[in-house]
DNA sequence: ATGGTAGAGCATCTA
């Protein structure tokens, strides 16, 4: 089962470029953060027409997620649990595939420390992990695959000095992300390479960071137990993020020694 | 070549 998560930067800016990769990566089951489309907008036709059954969480200029699936999809489930407090945004999406309970999320990223986009950000964290305490369970096959903007902790980042004073690295955003996997979501991707700096998934635009190689892991497929226990290969497409009009992120792709199928 | 925003949408916000 290869599981994938990618940032793609407005769906419709990138769509050439989703084609390509998923041809030529041939993932089971993708997440995809910041469509930037409207429900209406999304091209699931194309995504059938290349074996993918799909579906998408949007609103039109921001935000927006979507997962797709070529081993079943069934049971979606757009935004948190009705009993939590609902979002504000498009940011986050369910669905059962070949019996894995998969979430596409797009965390806040916050602006500022003194923003309230900040308080937004911790309290959608919170939301977070009573959406999975109230939908699912970690004695069962889940992953939670997204764009969390949360570096956690200094090796997952180029320069700490850099991000002084910034979000992605506080401390509150560190735990609120621990909180969230504490419920039973494994990092297979840092347990695979513990102690390896240099591993990004993304890299902002401005001042040739990418080609510096002056990047951020805040990109992760998080997986309960039971599908963390059958990891077999934590990587991150980094070509994806070469060429002409590439995502400021690049996808991040997991494999795991489970049954794929229907 | 030896550097270096991008997207949405039309002023400016978001990242």
């Amino acid at each position: 089962m290869r599981i994938a998560t990618w940032n793609v930067n407005s769906l419709n800016a990138r769509m050439p470029r989703v084609e390509e990769w998923l041809i030529q990566a041939q993932p089971d089951v993708v997440c995809l953060q910041e469509t930037k489309m409207a429900d209406a907008a999304f091209p699931a036709l194309a995504f059938e027409a290349l074996g993918y059954e799909s579906v998408h969480h949007g609103s039109g200029r921001w935000n927006g997620v979507a997962i797709l699936s070529r081993v079943g999809l069934s049971d979606p489930m757009v935004g948190f649990e009705p009993s939590i407090e609902p979002d504000t945004d498009t940011r986050l999406i369910s669905a059962t595939c070949a019996g894995i309970r998969v979430t596409s999320v797009y965390v806040p990223n916050g602006r500022g420390l003194d923003d309230p986009h900040y308080v937004y950000k911790l309290s959608w964290l919170k939301r977070l992990r009573e959406h999975l305490e109230a939908t699912t369970s970690p004695e069962v096959p889940v992953v939670v695959c997204g764009d969390y903007n949360i570096a956690p902790t200094d090796i997952d980042i180029w320069d700490p000095a850099a991000f002084a004073g910034m979000t992605h690295v506080s401390q509150p955003e560190r735990e609120a992300l621990q909180n969230v996997m504490d419920w039973g979501l494994i990092d297979t991707f840092r347990a695979r390479y513990p102690d390896t700096p240099g591993l990004y998934s993304y890299w902002d635009y401005t001042a040739g960071h990418f080609h510096k190689r002056e990047g951020m892991r805040i990109d992760f497929c998080l997986a309960s137990a039971p599908l963390a226990n059958l990891s077999t290969l934590d990587l991150v497409d980094r070509n994806a993020r070469k060429g002409t009009k590439p995502s400021d992120h690049a996808p991040v792709i997991a494999e795991y020694n489970y049954p794929v199928g229907p």
